[in-house]
DNA sequence: CCCTTTATATCAACCGGTTGATACAAAACC
DNA sequence: GGTTTTGTATCAACCGGTTGATATAAAGGG
């Protein structure tokens, strides 16, 4: 590959001459800024942006840390950040932490040697003390780091209660919510329990027992969660009304009913969370909770880059959710 | 963030000295040793990777160019690359190219121009020509680019033909083989053609007439893609079989099945291709084909490892695929 | 005790760029 | 024509590291 000496000594010139036509800089006649322009095409020359970028502090790089990309959300979401970021001249440093502690370290370290110019937390298991001395623009998703921190995510505690007041308002009696272990009560700062407040809220105030059924936060094997869907329901057969706290969990629900032979919606209704393409492509297709996802890329990317350039932020971003009623309400 | 020369000025050595201590060069005595290290950790001070790959002309960086992570199959197979390259040292950039030519080019420069180490191209749209002068280590997936450029697989022949045997074995007498427009016989190149072709081949041998509906490429919307099938299902009322070119496609023939209430697998049996998760979070689980996403990865990423490191690779590298039974045949 | 090893630390050049200060020439002004 | 202004190109230092060659000191050998 050529490098600027090879350009400058090929259009008989100084570097930092061919430098200066690159950078804009200074006064370069037009005579010279064409031959350097014609010398570089000629040799297919291609700036160093290492080279660049050590000089100016600046990478252009964002980390992106979240539990795994495999999940359809998650996969939605980075679609998205990867096209926002792109469009303000920034790449995405992928990493999969598995909802790991030490992957989330080693990640953070991996991406701070590596200066990346900020960090976007998708995954959050971490305490608070390993973010303090980052000094490094964080935006995290869907949970609360710190309170300078900027974070993103949708009106969970509204969504919650959307999805309960669909269920009753259909005639359910019986609703339970059903979730995986990271997103239970347990996680307080998981912005994500708030689906589960807000659900309990509504059922409570009218007048029903808010049911609850916590799926194995590893048991991401389907056939686990299954079978303890299963068993749930053959436990409590009043159950009439399910919100799922994800588009997968629910497409699980449906699956544990057509083995049961319960018939969606006249037996049992159910609503998911995030309106990711698999709900449209289940049968029936699936009512849920829609999050605005190219909206929050959005946003993350802007709130990444306003750091970046120094610029205020606002700390806490909720954005609003609505309902989508399909097949299974 | 502190450098070499604000530890070795701490520490009272000179700053090749504590870089000799960090790249285990040269004699050290314990003692000094032991100085620098716990000098780096009272400054927290962290190696800046990019002025060493700058000098060492090796960024540990890979470029992974696919159509879009969204797609279940291409977040799952991303999943593992990350996971693999994780573990070789080697970090992932991500790249949506949306199968689009232009989109393509500029980043595979974005891609040299960062000096990566590697280029892993999911997405394969442009011509040899643009690879040729490329100078970079290449592993192409699914598509063969040239000769000399490794492609990783997997034996989609093989896959087309299982398929439709397994259709045939179960009663069907009008299989039809649904694909998206990238998928079909104009990309002769794509691999992804050979499971159109073992399709063909074994339902003519079974005498039986090879129907095709193929999907508009861009109308990725599931609308479109919905209303061509059932339209397609009302003009040929006689099928009874379906051999999708992915589980996303299977998962809307379901669909359309179930508003036409057809039932599976009594009156029309179903094959997808992938295994992804999909395929048995849908109800019925859906029978497949499945590709071992994950050796493929792993295989992938040490042909990218081998080619930096100089060594010697095979160009084709086809992997078996299986059948996987489940309640759609 | 001198000479060779062996251990330890430093000098200086390099990776591929950027940029403030500066030299030099040509054009513009009075 | 001398002086200022403006245009053009070069010098040298820097970003944060790495490394071959070299200097210096301590230990070992005869």
């Amino acid at each position: 590959m050529p490098n600027l000496k090879d350009v400058a000594k090929k259009a008989g010139l100084s570097i930092n001459t061919v430098s200066r036509v690159l950078n804009n800089r200074g006064y370069i006649s037009e005579k010279t800024r064409e031959k350097v322009y014609r010398v570089m095409k000629e040799m297919n020359y291609q700036p160093n942006e290492m080279a660049r970028a050590l000089f100016r502090k600046r990478s252009n790089m964002i980390g992106l840390i979240i539990p795994t990309i495999s999940h359809p959300f998650f996969a939605e979401l980075t679609y998205y950040l990867e096209y926002y970021a792109d469009h303000k001249g920034y790449k995405l440093l992928l990493c999969n932490s598995n909802r790991n502690v030490s992957k989330e370290v080693e990640y953070i370290e991996m991406l701070k040697k590596n200066q990346v110019d900020a960090i976007i937390m998708g995954s959050a298991v971490l305490d608070v003390q390993h973010y303090l001395h980052l000094d490094l623009p964080i935006v995290s998703f869907d949970r609360v780091i710190s309170e300078d921190i900027p974070v993103v995510t949708s009106n969970n505690l509204e969504g919650g209660k959307l999805a309960a007041r669909l269920l009753i308002n259909k005639g359910c009696l019986h609703p339970v919510f059903i979730f995986r272990g990271i997103d239970g009560p347990q996680h307080r700062s998981m912005l994500a329990g708030q689906r589960r407040q807000g659900y309990e809220a509504e059922v409570e105030s009218a007048g029903m027992e808010p049911l609850q059924l916590q799926l194995d936060a590893e048991g991401s094997k389907h056939i686990e969660n299954n079978a303890a869907i299963i068993a749930y329901f053959q436990e409590h057969p009043e159950i009439d009304g399910v919100f799922a706290s994800s588009d997968v969990i629910a497409a699980e629900v449906i699956h544990a009913c057509y083995l049961l032979k319960k018939d969606i919606p006249s037996e049992i209704k159910i609503v998911g969370y995030d309106d990711v393409q698999i709900a449209s492509l289940i049968s029936p297709r699936l009512s849920t909770v829609r999050q605005p996802i190219q909206e929050m890329s959005d946003s993350i990317i802007q709130l990444v880059v306003k750091q970046i350039e120094g610029k205020e932020v606002s700390m806490v971003n909720t954005f609003p959710v609505t309902l989508v009623e399909r097949g299974t309400t």
